[in-house]
DNA sequence: AATGAATGAGTCTTCATTCAT
DNA sequence: AATGAATGAAGACTCATTCAT
């Protein structure tokens, strides 16, 4: 007996989001995806129920590893400015590198998959708990503008996700002195 | 009649926006677009050829609209910073009042649609032409950063683009009072 | 527009019983069906849901049908003999002309297509109501034994669906004498 | 070992019989049948060439458990009445007993696995011999009506096959005297 | 031009059968 | 011999497109 790999149901939603990520939601077929994880199609169905249960897993697999990722580097005792600026760096970079995870997300919010099951919004939102927080104690300090905390976050991610696009587009990457050049306008644009 | 032909044309553009927007591409069924626009499934062929057609020509229709909106109110002798401002609130007012065209956008590029035909980007391009033009003349007057031009304005208009995104999503309109605290953000970030 | 035919629902289904009595459930092909009606697979399910709603409304539709076949060209005068006569006739006559009903609703019952819906055991019942009321006034009359009349109705159903079904499988008709004979057989078995 | 195989050959054929009888061949899975047998679906093909194989297997087997039971109990020098009381008993017996083996027999005959094969209907004749030679017996003797023996078989068989599912269905036990009334009913059918 | 029923190619999904362990 | 994960052919079902009215 061939053991049931768990590593498999990784490399079937790897492949799916690359798909996905060349193709939109509206170009995944199963028996690409199959092709993609040099799979059976059959064998698909034994990790997920269906084609919805997948895309759907995915999410929520893409979600979690997100999450992770963000604080890392992030030491207690730095300051709020260099915690905001290694955070954000973070985010770029996750954006950069896995580009395909926010075409998922653009594509999944906007798809039957999504309104099919009742809202898991609130998981997103924890996503970027750990900026908001930055945000908060920031305000609390004096240190960044007394603004709606959920407008900041919301236009540092914007600005962040644009030039990660750009970047990815335009295949280049970000130098640190480049970065310097990008923090220091977000910077700017959020201090008090 | 010609007129009754292009009401129709719109009609149809128009449903199928609606319908993407809700559902995105990976939704759209020709049949659902028929009962939107209240036609029979038939009655859309005899205006497009077939779906992939149908959606580009949505492509280009959303285009045209884009760019005749953008610089309206912008009177000559204003200042640049008054021209970026009255340009940045038409681009968000135009992101709020149309959200279905940003998410068609996010869509189409990543959709068989898109990669079928060859590169459009260059029109997208043009649509930013005025912003762009503006930030280049505030750079030379030296009231804008002295930074790779594409970078301030991909930057501008992500930060837009996610406060019309947030301003969709809780249902709020943007008060003068907010656009002012935003375009000071935006502000802040990109002047020198 | 072509006519939405009332008839093409009707022809579906006697297409898909023509094809259950040869193989059973276990052989009905959606393709197969269509091929056999002369239609597309897509034209099936325009008038059915799915496989599983076809061949519940197949049942339905040949309870209806037997129903009303049961109780031709009995008179309210003849004698209760006369009716059971007249009456084992028509099911008889009915098993041998549509043999496939007969065959269908053994292989219906055991199907997982019956499985999965609430019992629809009482309408089967009234299929056999007109033979049941004229057991009881056969009884009443004392004309037919005092047993339980689901015991009269049983076996005289029994024993002629094993005459319908060898005359089915000889593919012989039962002559005028051989009638008399089998009936004359019947009677003996319930008279008092 | 020997004894180890033959009983695992039964344990799979009756775990089929109990599935088909729920569901009919229509709902018989190869792993639904494993899992029933508590084997591995692998198992199952160390067996039984394929599924085909193992419904005529289940067919055969069957068979020969009828013949074998049908006979039991008659002693040389009993009358025919009582011959045929006692044989007509075990049919009853066998089929309210055997439940399962009526429904596969039915299922079985219009189904593909039968159509594949050549012919198998003496078996099933050979089978119905004893009771046969008990009718001819009796026609000689003036006792039974001089009809086509074929009928008479016929008639008996479906008389109490329509008991027994009768039986079955609701649950109850034909009881000593219910059995001489319905043999009374049997009896009176076909004596001369 | 308009309609929507009909079509059938293209997908999704199941399940008999194989095969590595 | 036993296992059950993997396979992929076969069958169910969808939906873009056509066509009779």
């Amino acid at each position: 007996m061939r053991t049931k790999d768990e590593e498999k149901e990784r490399l079937i939603l790897e492949s799916a989001l690359s798909i996905i990520a060349k193709t939109g939601l509206a170009g995944l077929r199963m028996s690409d995806l199959a092709k993609e994880a040099k799979l059976a199609t059959g064998t698909v169905y034994i990790y997920f129920k269906d084609k919805d249960q997948l895309v759907r897993k995915l999410y929520l697999y893409l979600m979690r590893t997100t999450t992770s990722d963000l604080s890392s580097g992030i030491q207690p005792d730095d300051s709020i400015k260099s915690k905001i600026k290694k955070i954000s760096h973070n985010y770029l970079l996750d954006s950069i590198l896995k580009p395909q995870k926010s075409i998922f997300f653009e594509q999944y919010f906007r798809s039957p998959f999504f309104h099919e099951t009742e809202s898991v919004l609130n998981e997103e939102d924890q996503i970027l708990q750990p900026i908001y927080q930055l945000v908060l104690e920031g305000q609390r300090q004096d240190i960044i503008k007394k603004v709606n905390p959920d407008l900041i976050v919301t236009i540092v991610c914007g600005m962040l996700e644009s030039v990660a696009k750009t970047a990815v587009y335009t295949d280049k990457i970000v130098s640190d002195s480049e970065w310097e050049l990008i923090f220091g306008i977000v910077w700017d644009a959020i201090k008090s």
